[in-house]
DNA sequence: AGATATTTCCATCAACTGATGGAATCATGT
DNA sequence: ACATGATTCCATCAGTTGATGGAAATATCT
């Protein structure tokens, strides 16, 4: 029956939501092109047919690692929202910065495959593009450059898109970025903080 | 002879020039591993073995690619740094973000393959990373942010490399945030200069 | 225990990819 | 015209990849 199917990706134990967190891990390393589905079945320690058993085509494993961190990013944006709840501009963005940071320095793969999304072509077979552009009028009206969600303007979807990258490029350009700052991970991770919020707390700040 | 074919590439009129450009802008298009060396010749008019023949492997045509656009962008950066000398901090600003958008916005393919080369492995088998560290202390000396080469500080170079990695997401990611801000190329263009000197110009030169 | 359904693995396929050898073609210099 | 070298294409190879059929193993239920 399906249903014990649907169901199994509750259980982290299962098979099909461990095929998922590896090929999570491996898509995010390596891009889809460079992850074979034999080397997600060798990171789980089972045969190539039983990962399609699960999962069907390697599309579908695709889309289903995209599914699951649109909705952590959902979480953790609604997260940023609560927490943003009455105090000011200024402290809103640190909150923000702060937040989006630490999860995507836990969760490096994030942030890679929302980039390699961005790549591919819109005419590909599949769609597989994290549904980002939802969010982006929620915050901006977290942020307080727009009241409602049907009204907000071209140039403070720039200003909240240009926040983002800013973010993903940091955590996703670490291995490319620290050699050339000579500095440790720990470090690095306040410098990106710092930097960010040198860069993003002025220009929404100053009148 | 070896000289005639390495003076090949100043004629763009030569196969290996040809095929240069072609791989260029597939390689930029779709990345490494989905360009494959038939899409190129094929691209070109040309049988595959055509291709190996004046360029040996793949590897060694992505490395020629990376090489041609490294120089390009040297020559842009030198070219932001003498048109900056003697303005102030503000108009340096405005001038780097107008020539280098200019400049990406119609090469797009050196946008995606400097993004593309962030998710290589460093333990990858060859080294493929077009220079960019270099660049970074001479546009922080260029901006006023060091005064020596071997002094800029690691703040100075995150804050370049923050700049920089901005520019680039919004002209690798235009078929991505286009469509969610719906407007036309030519807006969009315009939209991006004013949103990176909206965050940029407040930053650097808020005292 | 026995029947049934689910899960896993082995063997295998067709398509594609990077790459090469060698024949055929073309250009160049004498 | 002829010889020499450079260039191009055709045929082909071995390795990899996504995917499947079917046997074997395991779990589930009565």
């Amino acid at each position: 029956m399906a249903s014990r199917l649907e169901k199994a990706l509750q259980n982290p134990d299962s098979m099909k939501a461990r095929i998922l967190t590896a090929a999570r891990r491996l898509f995010g390393a390596n891009g889809y092109s460079d992850t074979t589905t034999r080397m997600i079945a060798a990171e789980v320690g089972i045969d190539v047919s039983t990962l399609h058993y699960h999962w069907g085509e390697k599309q579908d494993l695709y889309a289903g690692v995209l599914a699951a961190i649109n909705e952590e990013i959902l979480a953790k944006f609604k997260e940023v929202e609560r927490r943003c709840r009455g105090v000011n501009l200024r402290r809103r963005l640190e909150i923000a910065i702060d937040l989006m940071c630490d999860y995507l320095f836990s969760h490096p793969e994030v942030a890679n495959l929302i980039l390699f999304g961005y790549f591919r072509k819109a005419d590909r077979d599949v769609v597989l593009d994290v549904n980002i552009a939802h969010y982006i009028s929620n915050i901006a009206i977290a942020m307080g450059l727009a009241t409602d969600a049907g009204q907000v303007s071209v140039q403070a979807k720039a200003r909240i898109l240009a926040v983002w990258n800013s973010v993903l490029n940091f955590i996703s350009g670490e291995s490319f970025f620290r050699p050339m700052m000579d500095i440790d991970p720990s470090s690095y991770q306040d410098v990106v903080k710092e930097t960010l919020k040198f860069i993003l707390v002025p220009a929404f700040t100053t009148d």
